[in-house]
RNA sequence: GCACUCGUAGCUCAGCUGGAUAGAGCACCCGCCUUCUAAGCGGGCGGUCUCAGGUUCGAAUCCUGACGGGUGUACCA
């Protein structure tokens, strides 16, 4: 439900029957503090500075023309010009229980749906996937999904790293190999890298092969080429199956390579010199932006491109062949200013229209507890397989003492709880900043944890399997705690507008989280199926602990995180 | 050097398009299970929001500067 917009509609329109004018937004916020209500506005106080008149008169002018009919129980002017809102507890009764039954949990649709290419996961086909694809695969994953759900059309980009000098010598060592064993052996990327690195450096015969197959991979040589697709295929296969642990929903009509764009690297370099965009500079052909005293290179004094020739390619086809309104790549904060270039340049070779939105959706390094960026113990790079399969088996070993698990069911939840914790720790934190990674932390039941959701909701199964029966009836709203926990419900539509639109998942965790901390005090002090309650208390109590659980479900759900019925 | 970014409780983090007495979790202390999953809930302790100026009715939030940490900086991606 909308509630913001449409609390600001009603004191738009108070303000214009109370002959006010303005020309700012009207900005509804959260009260800071139950004694002031649900919501407040904030904006007399600026209003009263410009008419030059005392803020607490207009706010109480502007209090007599709300339409208090019914969303609102009451309103009143506070502090120095504040003016806090109440709402009405029949409005928030009805207003729950009419979406009991509706899958999206009272969520509605976007205003005007935007076509949007979300760049993400990106992995390098030469190596095995680490721990530094994660939080773009599942920040990204989570937008994708999110937006999709609120009404855009989403296009899911994997810009994955096919091209490049180290393909001649991977594929080289694949066919020295045979490509039969080969195949055994590139179960392990990393390994076979490093295997082949080593017949690079000590054989000079390979080495110069290598080399060789760079360049015939480029003329389109056939043998070749083929070489170079099943490796290819092999190393996506192994993204697929990181996926699918994951839960990240990426597949093969996703991938859009760097290879792809090969086509059009020179027709960007044309473009950009007939504008007079791109100057020579020690060979090399640069565009100098303002404001930045590094150029950014788009052809290299041997003629060869780079990442940011096929980056502006990929700009140029999103915008003009996909016909994106919105284009975000899910990339380490690390790119800023590579992006910040590419951005700006693709606008003024008019490869990119103007009123296309080019955002690029920064997030920070992991660190281990020592503050340091996260490696295995011998300093290298964490396989994203490995760490998941750990994640599980911690899973498991947390919840075993607990009763009632089968083996196979065992599993399944250690499955949904080792995974929700690992993308909910990242998803959590404010995504720009470099999170610290720690196992204790993400698979406790305390604090702001998947963990901690996903129990709220296996309690809540608890209660129906207990019921074991009908439940219907309406919400009815008993005091004030039953008021909080039916208002934070509906405002599950305003925390995933604004998660939408500033591309920040851990909004819709804070959400969660709160939801669940305030369902707990409800839970403790409102008996359900205890004695004594009555039927319509009951049923009413069932009914708000339903859709608790479905709004859990859906927030979950829109993070990649699955929820289990029993823990 | 320049650019970007961060600095909030002992620790990990919210809050930042200016609003009322700055919030959580962990840790520590104290309460609450004959009754819906106590891996829960309640209470307490804990703050010069790095510092100094400025803008104004009002600043953790905006601006300037300093200090401290991180990152990026010409032909890798």
């Amino acid at each position: 439900m909308k509630i913001k917009s449409q609390l600001s509609q009603i004191i738009t329109q108070a303000l214009q029957s109370a002959n006010i004018e303005t020309t700012d937004a009207i900005v509804i916020s959260d009260a800071t503090k139950p004694e002031f209500g649900d919501y407040q506005f904030n904006g007399i106080m600026k209003l009263a500075k410009i008419l030059k008149k005392n803020p607490r008169e207009i706010a109480t002018t502007v209090l007599e023309h709300i339409d208090t009919t019914g969303m609102i129980d009451r309103v009143e002017v506070a502090g120095p010009g504040f003016i806090n809102i109440w709402l009405d507890n029949e409005w928030l009764a009805k207003a729950s229980t009419s979406i009991l039954d509706d899958d999206r949990v009272g969520v509605g649709y976007v205003e005007t749906p935007q076509k949007v290419v979300i760049d993400y996961s990106g992995p390098n086909m030469a190596k095995q996937m680490h721990v530094g694809h994660l939080r773009s695969s599942i920040i990204g994953d989570t937008l994708a999904t999110l937006l999709e759900f609120l009404g855009d059309e989403v296009i899911r980009q994997n810009h994955i790293g096919d091209w490049g000098t180290q393909f001649g010598m991977l594929i080289a060592y694949l066919e020295e190999q045979g490509t039969d064993t080969a195949s055994q052996n590139l179960k392990d990327l990393e390994q076979f890298y490093k295997d082949a690195k080593v017949r690079f450096d000590e054989s000079e015969d390979f080495a110069n092969k290598a080399r060789e197959y760079v360049v015939k991979i480029q003329q389109g040589d056939a043998h070749c080429l083929k070489l170079w697709k099943q490796f290819i295929d092999t190393s996506l296969g192994h993204c697929e199956e990181v996926y699918e642990k994951l839960g990240v929903n990426l597949n093969r009509e996703d991938v859009r390579a760097e290879s792809f764009y090969n086509d059009a690297l020179s027709n960007i370099i044309s473009t950009l010199k007939e504008q007079n965009i791109s100057t020579t500079s020690d060979g090399a052909e640069c565009v100098f932006l303002e404001g930045s005293d590094v150029p950014l290179i788009i052809q290299k004094g041997d003629g060869g491109y780079l990442y940011a020739t096929t980056d502006l390619a990929a700009l140029k086809f999103r915008a003009k062949e996909l016909e994106a309104d919105r284009i975000c790549y899910v990339v380490d904060a690390r790119q800023g200013g590579h992006f910040k270039q590419v951005f700006a340049i693709s606008k003024m070779a008019g490869m990119v229209g103007e009123e296309v939105n080019l955002e690029h959706i920064a997030f920070g390094t992991m660190m281990d507890k020592s503050g340091k960026p996260f490696k295995t113990r011998d300093g290298g790079t964490v396989k994203l397989i490995d760490l998941l399969d750990e994640a599980v088996v911690r899973a498991k070993a947390t919840i075993k003492e607990r009763e009632g698990h089968e083996e196979a069911e065992l599993e399944k939840v250690a499955k949904a709880i080792g995974i929700g914790a690992v993308k909910y720790a990242d998803l959590s934190i404010s995504r720009e900043s470099n999170y610290l990674f720690s196992w204790d932390k993400m698979l406790s039941f305390d604090g702001n944890t998947a963990l901690y959701m996903q129990y709220a909701y296996a309690r809540i199964q608890s209660i129906f399997r207990k019921h074991n029966g009908e439940i219907n009836g309406e919400i009815i709203i008993g005091d004030a705690l039953e008021h909080r926990l039916s208002l934070m419900l509906l405002k599950f539509e305003d925390t995933l507008t604004k998660a939408s639109i500033e591309a920040t998942p851990h909004t819709i965790t804070s959400y969660l989280y709160d939801l669940v901390t305030l369902f707990m005090k409800f839970y403790e002090q409102n008996p359900i199926l205890k004695e004594g309650v009555e039927e319509e208390i009951k049923m009413s109590r069932l009914q708000l602990a339903l859709l608790t659980a479905n709004v859990i479900k859906k927030g979950l759900d829109i993070l990649g995180i699955e929820v289990v019925d029993k823990i």
